[in-house]
DNA sequence: TGTACATCAGTGAACGCGCGTTCACTGATGTAC
DNA sequence: TGTACATCAGTGAACGCGCGTTCACTGATGTAC
């Protein structure tokens, strides 16, 4: 005799998880109270261990979460680096990636969290190596990601909009300047 | 009458804003507590008030501080990227720079304190502007200062030390690339 | 088809704890005499 | 030179609050008959 249908607990767990991963990377970890995710669900506080041993449980898999739903491919690399340093993903800090809201916190917490948030992490760069232009290591896809996530950090830091947008588009210089085809550099260097 | 010599205070005062500075930058603002802070300065909790507003006002100094005193120059370009994405770099953020470790925390702190962060910001940038070479755009060293920020809150960020090195590697060759003198860019198409 | 009931997802009061902050106090200081 | 004392930097007990976690419970569910 079982009740409810099967999935209804996973579903709910789920969207547990979706709240707190938005309600993290919008106000950070410590900020985010367990009863404040629960209500974020619709629910009470009191029902959360029904589903996870501890707040930190919660925290290792929404942190991944946060990174994976933002690994959504871009199909062109220049799109990927505009859209990522682009005023709309500096200001929606809680649908965005993950890495620059999150991941100041992630080195201080247990191993199990850093593990998940690590192999999230490589899943994420694995996809943006294939953005790269031929001849560039696929190793460099851990500096666009990590440079650009740190860019937009430092953009929502600041405390002047017209100098946070000017972060944004030095970093579209200067991250598609290091990631330049090496056809457009020999071009560049003939047009001269 | 004047009790204590003149500058007693003010020294107390800024062996507390140092060592929340550290502390901060060490274990993140929201982890260390003002005791915390007091024991590690030699003191006791409860005089704090004689000497800050408030916890958010300490945090708006030693943020400051956690900027300025990294900021500290390198002579050369690739002297500042080499030692920025060191080893030692990413294994002492107490004594390291503020943005890896605090810029995530800073928006979501009062305007008072995003300022001061903003400031110091401005003072560190122009610094590294200096380094760059002739012909780039001066406001291309935010995105250089952003840039290496982010992968070093990365490689502090994974739980693996050969992957944490690898990420530190991958910087130094992305970002060196895309701050190269342009006459080695010449250079460099005339050698083919 | 209708009803009795076992299940268990979700409720909400209660807990102990550490935090930022307050405040009455203490005792080292070095000047006035 | 020696002593009395006003100052105020620093002390530590106490406060109210929000947190993560626990637990006895409730009531919607849909199967068994």
């Amino acid at each position: 005799v079982t009740r409810y249908d099967r999935e209804h607990k996973q579903r709910t767990r789920a969207s547990i998880v979706d709240a707190a991963s938005q309600a993290f990377r919008g106000r950070g970890i410590e900020q985010v109270s367990v009863g404040e995710v629960m209500a974020a669900a619709g629910l009470t506080h009191g029902g959360f261990y029904a589903h996870f041993d501890s707040k930190e449980q919660l925290v290792a898999e929404a942190c991944a979460t946060a990174l994976l739903q933002a690994a959504s491919s871009k199909r062109t690399l220049p799109e990927y680096i505009r859209s990522y340093l682009s005023r709309s993903h500096r200001d929606g800090p809680e649908t965005g990636c993950g890495l620059p809201a999150l991941g100041g916190e992630i080195g201080r917490h247990t191993p199990d969290t850093r593990q998940r948030f690590t192999e999230a992490a490589q899943t994420y760069v694995d996809r943006v190596a294939e953005l790269l232009p031929e001849g560039t290591d696929p190793e460099d896809a851990w500096a666009l990601f990590a440079g650009m996530a740190g860019t937009v950090m430092l953009a929502r830091a600041v405390d002047d909009r017209e100098l946070s947008d000017r972060i944004l588009l030095a970093g579209r210089r200067v991250f598609a300047r290091a990631f330049r085809p090496e056809v457009e550099k020999v071009q560049e260097e003939a047009d001269r």
